[in-house]
DNA sequence: ATAATTAGACCGACTGGTCTGTAAAGTCAT
DNA sequence: ATGACTTTACAGACCAGTCGGTCTAATTAT
């Protein structure tokens, strides 16, 4: 593994957990056991440059996941097993591991638009994804449906975070069938 | 008003935008045009504190907006009316303000677990307000009604947030309905 | 030899927080 | 009511530490 993709992998954790401020270039050099020179090296344009590239790879990490989640199973079993995976994420991480690019969209507005950009990038390709699988499986109004269904998802996110507990991602699964039969 | 209330109120509005790392003490008092010793006179546990209390406030302050939009209508259309006052202001705050203190439950499970608390609390708060008014309107289950609908509006404060869009907010109306008759 | 990469000393600005001091408002006994 | 004393509030210089970032030198790979 390059420096340059520690680095990324390295911030993409971290950044996860604190967020855009919260995560400092000397804690992300120490952590990665590398000198400022190379990280300079790597990104001239210095934290916001590496900050962008860890949520796309973030992104790409966590699209992963929930592709293995969805891959070959009906829409409603696929999506309770994407819960899952967000839900045992979180608890593993002691409540820390909430959703990666969330962390750092909530400072949108603030931060570089280049780095919302980014977040928006990730999240659009979630969709699309998302609404891909639906739409195979016959769902109509797929789009807007993915759309939702990651409105609720993140929601949970947030609220299972803050609260220290599962139960309001878990409660999501009641809640699919729903939206994927209106 | 008083030097406390301002700079709990002046707080509340920047960690809004910016969440528990990103605003500054220094940033503060600027705002406020305070001294640092008055700060650490009324907050003597300096920027925890003071946050601490800036996330009970702004929560009172979020729960009667909500609840002058939901007054004396039927659920459906109390619920629209409280997803119109998310949207118009982060629209108004050319999508600075989101949920005031989901940008500080973000960083929980890194920051003082008081504050993660106080984030728990309001959050309840929200949740044990709105099943009432829904047990009022004689809607079935209404608490976990009430956890998933702001679950829904949370996640879609997210992506409206992201997305620069407030579309995702404005879906929500779409599906109050769904789950009310669930 | 030369270009890419690693290395870390160093910088000024800024961080949250402490410290000393002043000013005004209560609260006493006399 | 008045002078002595205490309390509450305001004020800002100052501190050690950290921030993101620059710079030059050394090393490695081609």
């Amino acid at each position: 593994m390059t420096t340059r993709e520690r680095l990324v992998s390295t911030t993409s954790n971290l950044v996860r957990k604190k967020g855009y401020y919260g995560t400092g270039i000397n804690e992300i050099l120490k952590s990665v056991a590398v000198p400022k020179g190379s990280l300079y090296h790597h990104f001239p344009k210095g934290k916001d440059e590496l900050i962008r590239e860890a949520i796309l790879y973030g992104g790409e990490i966590q699209m992963r996941k929930y592709g293995d989640a969805l891959r070959g199973k009906p829409a409603l079993e696929g999506l309770s097993a994407m819960v899952d995976v967000m839900a045992e994420e979180l608890e593993k991480s002691d409540f820390q591991d909430a959703c990666p690019i969330a962390a750092v969209a909530m400072a949108a507005g603030i931060i570089e638009e280049e780095i919302r950009v980014a977040c928006d990038k990730v999240f659009k390709g979630w969709q699309n994804d998302l609404a891909g699988y639906l739409e195979r499986r016959g769902v109509t109004n797929a789009l807007e449906k993915a759309e939702e269904l990651y409105a609720m998802f993140e929601g949970a996110y947030v609220l299972s975070k803050a609260h220290k507990d599962v139960k309001y991602l878990l409660l999501q699964k009641k809640y699919i069938a729903l939206i994927l039969n209106a």
